[in-house]
DNA sequence: GCCAACGTTGGC
DNA sequence: GCCAACGTTGGC
């Protein structure tokens, strides 16, 4: 049984056509420690709602899947990166990521707005006012309702 | 670009 | 340990 994920991604910066043109890639950055923590305890083909934020609409976009299971993100120690984190060092790293791998891209994307108007979907962590989690986890319900709404 | 909401930092 | 100040996220 896979457990269940949303990521979000700024198109700009990583969008799901980055993902399925590299067909897999670390999903390095991450700098929350709940964000963190959910991402440790990802297991191989969990799947993942791939979201995209910060533009319009925002919304998810298709599925990934996890690929490695988290190790430290080594962009924390390095100081030419934007994601540098001088409290994070190769032998006790503060930062950890996954890699994730394409699974499909959706002919349209799901808004925020569309999700926010779904009562199924009410106690869902995305749609919770204020918050800003970038990695968190979605019930097998809500999974397979959202995958529903696709079919229609 | 605005701003509400949140997480983190650091002084005390 | 409290909490004000600050920086960031992310929808609109």
């Amino acid at each position: 049984m896979p457990n269940y994920w949303l990521m979000k991604s700024e198109p700009d910066a990583f969008s799901i056509d980055d993902l399925k043109r590299l067909t897999q890639s670390p999903w390095d950055g991450v700098r929350n420690y709940q964000a963190r923590n959910f991402m440790k305890e990802m297991k191989i083909d969990d799947l993942i709602f791939f979201y995209h934020s910060s533009c319009s609409p925002a919304g998810i976009v298709g599925v990934a899947k996890v690929c490695k299971e988290a190790y430290p993100d080594h962009t924390s120690w390095d100081p030419n990166s934007a994601y540098f984190d001088a409290k994070s060092t190769p032998e006790k790293p503060r930062w950890f990521m996954v890699d994730v791998a394409f699974v499909e891209k959706w002919s349209s994307i799901l808004t925020l707005a569309e999700l926010k108007q779904s009562p199924a979907l009410a106690d869902m962590v995305l749609t919770q006012k204020g918050n800003r989690l970038s990695v968190m986890p979605i019930s097998s319900d809500e999974w397979d309702y959202i995958t529903a709404i696709l079919k229609k």
